[in-house]
DNA sequence: CTGTGAGAC
DNA sequence: GTCTCACAG
C-alpha cells in the first residue's frame, strides 16, 4: 500500500468517523429529549407565545408555559384550541403528576392536598379531550394552580365554556392564561404554592376574518355576575403581569388590539 | 363541566 | 401507589 492510499483511506475513516458521530449519535441524543419539555409540539403555535419573565418556558404536546419557581405554579400556560379539537369523549381522570420537564422542579401535588383549595387547571382538561394523551398531560402539575372551589367551578368554569363556545363558532382561538403572580399572596403546603388573587385570561382569534381579541381578568372569587363585566384592554393585563402577548403582530395592530377593552366582536349569547 | 375524599388491595 | 365509588358546586 502506498503512503498516498494510507493517508487516503485515513482521511476516509476520518471523514466517516465525524459524519457518523454526526449523523446518527446525534439523532439518537435528539430522540431521547423528546418529551422532556424543550420542543414546540403539534399543539402549540408557537408564533403567539408570551414573553417568559421567569427564563424558563417548557413545551408539551399540547400546550406550552413558562414556568415560575418562586410560585411553583405557571405565569402562563398558552395553548392552541381548534376547532377540530373539541371532542365529547369521556376520559377517566388520572393522577395529577409532577412535570418533570420543569427542570427546577415542579410543584408537588401533596402541597394541595388537605389545603382547601383545588387544584385548577389552567389548560382545562376539557379543551384536550383529542386524545387520553393530550387530556392526561394536562394533570401536569405545572399546569395546575390553587383556586377555590367555588371559583373553579363556578364563574372561571363559565369562562372556560365560553372559550370552548368560541372556538367552535369562530374556527378556533389561542389561548394563553394564568394567575397573577404580584401582591401578597396565600401560600399553601411544603413548597409554598402560592394563591393569586386574581386569574386572568387572554385570547387571540385569527381565523375568522378580521382579527380580533378580548381579556378578562377575575378576582379569585367566585362573583356573580355576567361575563362581559370582567373584559379588560390586554394591555391592563401586560402592565399586571409584566408578560408582552402576541409581541409577534405587527406594532400597529397589536397596540391597537391591546388597547382595546371592548367585546363587541365577541358573542356573548 | 369543575373538583375532593374514603376505603380496599 | 392504584383503583373504584360516593359526593358536591
Amino acid at each position: 500500500m502506498s503512503k498516498k492510499t494510507k493517508y487516503t483511506l485515513l482521511s476516509l475513516i476520518i471523514v466517516f468517523a465525524v459524519y457518523g458521530y454526526e449523523h446518527f449519535l446525534k439523532v439518537e441524543e435528539q430522540a431521547e429529549v423528546v418529551g422532556d419539555g424543550k420542543e414546540v409540539k403539534n399543539n402549540t403555535n408557537e408564533y403567539f407565545l408570551p414573553t417568559s419573565t421567569t427564563g424558563q418556558i417548557v413545551h408539551h404536546e399540547g400546550y406550552s408555559l413558562s414556568y415560575s419557581e418562586p410560585h411553583e405554579q405557571a405565569e402562563w400556560v398558552a395553548y392552541e384550541l381548534k376547532k377540530s379539537d373539541l371532542s365529547n369523549s369521556n376520559f377517566k381522570r388520572p393522577y395529577f403528576e409532577i412535570d418533570a420537564a420543569v427542570k427546577t422542579g415542579a410543584a408537588n401535588w401533596r402541597n394541595y392536598k388537605n389545603s382547601g383549595y383545588d387544584r385548577g387547571h389552567l389548560c382545562p382538561a376539557a379543551d384536550r379531550k383529542y386524545s387520553q394523551a393530550a387530556h392526561d398531560e394536562t394533570f401536569l402539575t405545572s399546569n395546575i394552580t390553587p383556586q377555590e372551589h367555588a371559583f373553579n367551578s363556578g364563574i372561571w368554569n363559565t369562562l372556560e365554556q365560553k372559550v370552548r363556545y368560541w372556538a367552535n363558532k369562530y374556527d378556533g382561538v389561542f389561548v394563553v392564561t394564568g394567575g397573577v403572580l404580584s401582591g401578597n399572596m396565600k401560600t399553601i403546603g411544603d413548597e409554598s404554592v402560592a394563591v393569586p388573587n386574581q386569574f386572568y385570561k387572554v385570547l387571540i382569534d385569527i381565523n375568522s376574518g378580521k382579527v380580533k381579541m378580548i381579556a378578562f381578568l377575575m378576582p379569585h372569587e367566585n362573583v356573580s355576575k355576567p361575563l362581559y363585566e370582567f373584559v379588560v384592554s390586554v394591555d391592563s393585563i401586560e402592565k399586571l403581569t409584566g408578560i408582552d402577548f402576541f409581541s409577534q403582530l405587527e406594532d400597529t395592530l397589536e397596540n391597537k388590539l391591546e388597547a382595546s377593552s371592548s367585546y363587541k366582536e365577541w358573542s356573548f349569547k
